[in-house]
DNA sequence: ATAGGGTTAG
């Protein structure tokens, strides 16, 4: 008796086992012998399954799902008896399984995993339980299948099934309309999600669909005032989030138009998700004056909340999204500020809600890197790792705080970047031994970090470094989550080795790879970036091997493709191929270039698209032709240039790149007519716009030394600018152009205009209309035409001006501005020249100042500078020319550059006249 | 049952 009760109670789990093994092996109950009691433990078994469901959710519903398909099989099986059976079963069930699906599939998704049950077969499954009886599905169950299909159906269909589901649910519920049940009819929810799956889907035509979508639930909440059926918070907070991230032409007015919508429909003042939602469109689309307008939300819902009011209380969400109008704008120092008020203010409400979260800094860190400042990245980490170690559990760096700062130390102009790089992943190391989370190194990390040593100044130095973190990653055998390298580290390491030279290393690791990655059952598989980002490193190299290994990698790309590899080469790999040509100095390289064209065309007309010459293509072989050294070069590129006018791609939409290929070899030939020819056809031709080619038709007319025609080019810049026409001002750069025209075109008194050239320059750079303020270059060329003048009173002119450039260096240490050894020769010579000025204190300072000039450019234009300062000195009626001529040889000494016959002679000179008039 | 967030790679 005790014993009989012990058995009719057993645990769910060994209940479960029985069924499991009597009812669902159908040997021993075959489809339709399950009995009335049997049937009863089927439902029973399901009932029980709510327990494991929240602990191991995928068996659990793997077992569900055999249930349910096990009861299916029967109730048809029993069809004619089917009265017998208490149907259809409690909805309650079947939408606790929907609900384990629909969870389990977003938790794979966040994975980059698919669930293996997509919704569309479990949509299946529920319209045959409905069928033969075993359910009755009603709103809520289509509902949390659309919320499904985000998760396991393709982006870009999913909302397509979801509009098809509810389209069956109108129909029928409209069919019936009397015996329907309320709980049937297509509800506000639903709507909701389906809306979701069209933000989701990146599809061009989402943002029509999604207001389609929310007229018709108004139009069947105005016919049948039901409650489920009315726009809510959720409706109204995803359309306006919708407005940015599906791109609406006015998406902040239309915005407003929804909040104030919202207010009247509702009589409710707009909560706190749909004050975030606007600040987020503010952000996306960059509105004008969008982070003022955010702030102001900002603090119309501190306002609102100060007094513990709950609504519209900003969170984490909502400051990220203000900080993110901030960064948009450039403006990093308002945005911490903002932060830090957030900070302060939470302390000072003692409300933790208020406070900014890990994400909030991650943005910021990641605006320093955009900013190139590293070394302010890293400190915010370093102050968030003190607050955490005070026990600030919700500021915890997490991954991507890492990975940000070590992004930006790959971004970062800082001579020792790599190495502070490796200092942040070694701090990370030590963190995650002591069992710190969020510093668990990933791909990501391995991948940034390789970045960081591809991009220092001397990779070279870290080749050791990256192979040896390579073999520690790869013998660890961490799991494929995280830590390990992908096919974008294999691309980073080839990157490496080829910006360090070492070739052959890069190219037995390839091999290594592809005998690796080729192997059954490898975790990673070749594909086409990986190869295309190593093809492109070799032709980047000038390495003399490039052309063949190039051929012979797109070679391999065919192979693996045909073993089904996703290795096709498209047109990127093809331009590494041409890009070696246009390096290379093989004889026959045009000609190469040209049949690798033709088989691109080829390909592109048999219906390969993505194989398609495009402008970099025939810019390529324009630049194989231009670069062959062959008296007709450019001639041939202009042909290769009317080639694609006639056959190209409809999808090349700008041609500049070309023309300006076929532009910079004639200007190389010194034909400034021939480019200003094809400037005016591509500007007749081509409505993109490109500065590329007005700098070349600049630089054509410069180099052929025609002042007039440069400074008409120039002109046409600033009008351009100035009516708002292109966005890029006039740089210094452009003016050079034109001070280098007049001093090329040797007519008289060009220094009187190049004076007025960089005059103006100056004044119109510190008005801060153009970033044009004079550099090297500009006083390089006044200098020289002063020089050429030989005119005697311009030694003051040239001492100032000398002084601008070393004052602007020292203040912006930019390189551009740093004076070179000819601009302090020639300055000195007009010092020297200039008897009114000249002093020997000024010229010896000069001396002392041309001496700290360093550098190897001494080697080369030492001797050619000194002999010209000694020989504007010996010429000069100074007279401390001795001691001057004594200081020119100290200076020549410490330089080691050695005095030829025209020293001597000029020292001499400067001797002698000293010796007579002692 | 339904909404919103940060990072890398030619």
């Amino acid at each position: 008796m005790t014993r009989t009760k012990r058995q009719a109670t057993p645990s769910v789990s060994k209940n479960w086992a029985m069924i499991k093994a009597q009812l669902l092996n159908k040997a021993h109950s075959p489809v339709g012998s399950i009995s009335r009691p049997q049937w009863n433990q089927l439902v029973e078994a399901l009932h029980n399954l709510k327990a494991p469901l929240g602990k191991n959710l995928y068996r659990a519903l793997v077992e569900a799902f055999a249930l349910l398909d096990r009861m299916h099989e029967e109730v048809t099986e029993k069809k004619s008896a089917m009265p017998r059976l208490p149907l259809p079963l409690p909805t309650v069930l079947l939408h606790l399984t929907i609900d384990s699906w629909r969870r389990q599939a977003a938790e794979f998704a966040t994975k980059g995993k698919v669930f293996p049950i997509s919704a569309k077969s479990l949509l299946q499954k529920v319209e045959h339980f409905t069928e033969t009886g075993l359910f009755d599905p009603s709103a809520k169950t289509y509902g949390m299948l659309v919320e499904g299909m985000a998760s396991t159906e393709d982006k870009h269909n999913a909302p397509i099934l979801a509009e098809e589901l509810l389209e069956r649910m109108t129909k029928q519920y409209g069919q019936d309309p009397a015996g329907r049940k309320l709980e049937c009819a297509p509800n506000t929810v639903i709507v909701n999600s389906i809306i979701n799956l069209w933000i989701k889907s990146g599809r061009s035509d989402s943002m029509d669909a999604i207001e389609r979508k929310f007229q018709k639930l108004k139009d069947w909440y105005r016919f049948s005032g039901r409650d489920d059926q009315k726009p809510n918070a959720y409706t109204y907070s995803s359309l306006i989030s919708a407005l940015g991230r599906c791109g609406h032409h006015q998406a902040v007015e239309r915005a407003e138009t929804l909040l104030r919508e919202y207010e009247a429909s509702t009589g409710k003042q707009p909560c706190t998700v749909l004050y975030t939602s606007f600040c987020q469109t503010l952000a996306t689309t960059n509105a004008p004056g969008a982070a003022d307008r955010a702030q102001a939300v900002l603090n119309e819902m501190l306002f609102r909340s100060r007094h513990g009011e709950d609504m519209a209380r900003p969170n984490s969400y909502t400051i990220l999204a203000v900080v993110s109008t901030y960064l948009k704008e450039g403006r990093i120092d308002e945005a911490e500020v903002l932060v830090r008020n957030m900070e302060d203010l939470s302390r000072q409400r003692a409300d933790d809600g208020l406070r900014p979260g890990i994400f909030c800094y991650n943005s910021l860190i990641h605006a320093c890197a955009k900013n190139g400042n590293a070394e302010h990245a890293e400190s915010i980490l370093n102050h968030l790792l003190d607050s955490a170690e005070s026990g600030n559990s919700i500021l915890q760096p997490n991954i991507v705080t890492w990975n940000n700062v070590l992004h930006a130390w790959a971004k970062s102009k800082h001579p020792a970047r790599a190495q502070r790089a490796s200092n942040v992943f070694k701090r990370m190391r030590l963190l995650d031994r002591a069992g710190i989370s969020g510093a668990s190194a990933d791909t990501r990390t391995l991948n940034i970090l390789i970045d960081c040593y591809v991009n220092s100044p001397n990779p070279k130095a870290f080749v050791h470094q990256s192979i040896e973190l390579f073999e520690s990653v790869k013998s660890q055998g961490v799991d494929s989550s995280s830590g390990i390298f992908d096919p974008v580290s294999y691309r980073g390491m080839m990157d490496l080795l080829c910006k360090a030279g070492e070739f052959d290393r890069a190219l037995r690791l390839h091999k290594r790879y592809i005998e690796k990655s080729t192997a059954p059952e490898a975790p990673l598989q070749p594909d086409r970036a990986y190869f295309n980002v190593l093809m492109s490193g070799l032709a980047r190299s000038g390495w003399e091997k490039a052309v063949e290994s190039v051929e012979a990698m797109l070679t391999e790309m065919h192979s693996l493709a045909k073993l089904g590899y996703n290795t096709h080469p498209d047109v990127v790999s093809y331009n590494s191929l041409l890009n070696c040509f246009a390096t290379s100095s093989q004889v026959n390289a045009p000609s190469k270039a040209f049949s690798a064209l033709r088989r691109m065309e080829q390909l592109w007309a048999n219906g390969d698209l993505s194989a398609a010459p495009d402008a970099s293509s025939y810019s390529a072989v324009c630049a194989t032709w231009a670069n062959a050294g062959l008296a007709e070069g450019a001639e041939k590129a202009e042909e290769v240039l009317r080639h694609m006018l006639l056959h190209r791609d409809q999808k090349i939409q700008s041609t500049s790149q070309v023309f300006n290929t076929v532009m910079v070899a004639y200007a190389r030939q010194g034909d400034a007519p021939k480019v200003q020819k094809l400037f005016d056809e591509w500007l007749e031709t081509d409505n993109t716009y490109d500065s590329r080619i007005y700098v070349t038709l600049l630089q054509a007319w410069s180099k052929a030394g025609n002042p007039e025609s440069t400074a008409s080019v120039l002109y046409e810049l600033i009008r351009l600018f100035d009516s708002a026409a292109i966005r890029n001002p006039p740089t210094t750069q452009m003016f050079n152009a034109v001070l280098q025209a007049w001093l090329r075109s040797g007519r008289k008194h060009a220094e009187v205009q190049i004076k007025a050239g960089v005059d103006e320059m100056s004044s119109l750079a510190t008005s801060g209309r153009f970033p044009c303020a004079p550099d090297a270059l500009t006083y390089s060329t006044l200098f020289s035409a002063c020089v050429r003048s030989g005119r005697d009173d311009l030694g003051e002119l040239a001492h100032n001006g000398l002084l601008e450039l070393k004052s602007r260096f020292v203040t912006t240490r930019n390189p551009m501005y740093r004076p070179d050894l000819r601009i302090f020769a020639e300055a000195i010579m007009l010092v020297a020249m200039d008897d009114k000025y000249s002093t020997k204190d000024i010229l010896s300072q000069l001396l002392l100042e041309l001496n700290a000039v360093n550098g190897t450019i001494w080697k080369k234009q030492g001797q050619i500078a000194m002999n010209r300062i000694l020989a504007a000195i010996s010429r000069s009626t100074i007279n401390e020319k001795e001691v001057l001529a004594q200081l020119g040889v100290e200076i020549m000494r410490a330089q080691n550059v050695s005095p030829d016959e025209s020293t001597r002679k000029f020292l001499a000179r400067c001797c002698n006249k000293e010796g007579q008039q002692a």
